[in-house]
DNA sequence: AAAGTATGTAAGATGTTGCTTAAACACTTA
DNA sequence: TAAGTGTTTAAGCAACATCTTACATACTTT
């Protein structure tokens, strides 16, 4: 997980990983989309995200070809998850027990 | 997003995360957990936090308590899982190419 | 108001990251 | 096998992150 998120953390590879989403790219063509940095640059980003095993790679003559590794997101994605919807459901709760309290109050509607 | 997910990059401050996740801890408390760093080290992490608007801050006399905003996470979560569950559901859909492709084979059943 | 408690800020050392240019590698085609 | 194409590796550097110690701030209690 570690690795996944330290590699997510970065925006330029968060871009490389919409990219190779649906479909497998090649690193010329992902080099293409960054103008801005170098052919190394991105290359080093690949190399990151292969890393952390958030993309696979298959190598056709010439080419390296990389597409998404969805997997390698499963943990950094419950991580997250967890975070996010156990405290929502706290949330949740006590706002249920502020109505609780506030019963019969006029202006519960736009508490939040 | 993006100051988010550098946020949580930090494998101490996801640990933070999980502390405030389900109530209201002092900065006294926290510094605690974490025996192998100083206290200002904590802070430091304890502010990143906050800029990132992943926690909430309440004063208290003298001390400051702080807790897991889920918001701060929605944006986050929402890419990590549609990365996840977007390509997902592409591996599912080339599996079942597979399975077609291969249709009449006996040992399509472990194929996962 | 002085001393005590809880916490944050500042400054500086150290390690890590992300970039660039130059060079190397690997495969393809003439 | 030599030249061409696609890509990665290496080395070096500037920017950034994280830690530490020392100090400052802000409340509380005596």
């Amino acid at each position: 997980m570690d690795d996944a998120l330290r590699a997510v953390a970065d925006p330029t590879r968060r871009a490389i990983l919409v990219l190779v989403r649906d479909r497998e790219v090649s690193a010329g063509e992902i080099a293409e989309r960054f103008p801005e940095i170098s052919r190394p640059a991105v290359s080093q980003h690949l190399r990151t995200l292969a890393a952390a095993r958030l993309v696979d790679v298959r190598r056709a003559g010439n080419r390296r070809f990389y597409r998404l590794r969805p997997e390698g997101l499963a943990e950094a994605v419950t991580f997250l998850e967890t975070m996010w919807s156990a405290s929502l459901s706290r949330l949740q709760y006590e706002a249920e027990q502020e109505e609780r309290t506030h019963t019969g109050d006029q202006d519960t509607k736009g508490s939040l």
